[in-house]
DNA sequence: CTGTGAAA
DNA sequence: TTTCACAGG
């Protein structure tokens, strides 16, 4: 099945511990924070599903398990006065094509393995490959937006990779963070990344029925670079080295010798020469693609009220969710909207950062 | 993942 | 008030 997917995960290795700063929900309050939405609408998807591994569906079949993730998720949010606003991947990059296609596979194989083992009564592997076969559809997607606007919170199409447009929004100060699972981010510039931004904090253990308790994650930039004694170059350099979504990585490098190749050789095509690797360019290009990602100005970010009827429209009318559910939620929202998020449309952190 | 109502 | 198990669509 192809390489191992090391990918940019194996990251997490050489971020230092003292710059992973944990808050509580509660910090965050009056901070803007551009999430990725494809990675929170993969999260709902995957986590959202009955005990035999089938999504929410309504009446007609259609999944909502991602709107059902969105819609509390965001109230909550903004409950804390997180001023949430989501980036939408575009197009993705041509030479993500390879790591797309090995992706899908492994969605198609896990499938079978998922039909497989309904056909046995086996329902704890059943849902574990439901899980991981789980996929995004042009219209899941489209109705999340639909339900974003209903709910007056803002998203941004990116012209190519969501992380790469919000870590842009960050470095402008658009927003105070970016918000995601992986640290691509972190390799696009963003100044601020904040890992596991949810509710309960509950996190389940790989395989175990047990949880644990999981608090959001705040990660600059600056210190990890400083601590490393690297600059962003270098992480990059050190990520393609060890493999990204858009390049393989060199074989039996992993973070730590790349982070000592890194500072001993400086240069990335010597360390490559030096590896013995004679086509540099695809690592150039992935580099490339972190250095210099595709990015827009064209977005505004405002919060505007929320519409209860048309939100009621979407998720009780269209989608059969439970009208008092529903009905109690928008309250929340409406709330929240008045009472945290409504005024300080800049934000707090402006004013007293001109102090 | 999150809301909910029952149990502790 | 906090913890728990379970359903949600």
């Amino acid at each position: 099945m192809g390489k191992n997917p090391l990918g940019v995960s194996a990251l997490r290795e050489i971020i230092p511990p003292q710059c992973k700063r944990e808050h509580s929900l509660r910090a965050l309050s009056g901070k803007s924070i551009a999430l990725d939405a494809y990675n929170s609408l993969y999260q709902f998807l995957a986590a959202i599903r009955g005990e035999d591994g089938r999504p929410l569906m309504d009446s007609k079949g259609r999944v909502t398990s991602h709107l059902s993730g969105l819609f509390y998720r965001t109230i909550n949010m903004l409950e804390h006065g997180i001023r949430i606003a989501y980036v939408f991947d575009g197009k993705p990059p041509r030479l993500k094509s390879r790591e797309i296609e090995r992706r899908i596979e492994i969605k198609e194989k896990a499938k079978e393995k998922y039909e497989e083992a309904i056909r046995k009564g086996e329902v704890e592997e059943a849902r574990k490959y439901a899980q991981m076969s789980a996929r995004l559809s042009k219209e899941m997607v489209e109705e999340a937006k639909k339900l974003l606007d209903a709910m007056g919170v803002p998203w941004v199409q990116a012209p190519s990779e969501g992380e790469a447009q919000a870590a842009y929004m960050a470095q402008k100060g658009s927003v105070w963070a970016s918000g995601s699972q992986d640290y691509d981010s972190l390799l696009f510039g963003s100044p601020r990344l904040v890992r596991n931004l949810t509710i309960t904090g509950r996190r389940k253990l790989p395989g175990k029925r047990e949880y644990i308790v999981i608090e959001p994650e705040e990660i600059t930039l600056q210190c990890v670079l400083e601590k490393l004694g690297i600059t962003r170059e270098q992480l990059i350099d050190i990520a393609v080295l060890i493999g990204t979504d858009f390049n393989e990585g060199v074989k039996g490098v992993g973070p730590k010798r790349a982070l000592h190749l890194v500072k001993t050789y400086k240069d990335l095509e010597r360390i490559l020469r030096s590896l013995g690797v004679r086509d540099v360019e695809p690592f150039l290009a992935a580099k490339e693609i972190f250095l210099h990602p595709e990015v827009t100005d064209n977005y505004k970010l405002e919060w505007r009220e929320p519409d209860p009827q048309k939100i009621y429209e979407i998720l009780v009318v269209e989608h059969d969710f439970n009208e008092e559910r529903v009905k109690r939620a928008i309250e929340r929202l409406m709330k929240a909207w008045r009472e945290k998020i409504r005024y300080r449309q800049v934000g707090l952190d402006m004013f007293f950062k001109k102090r």
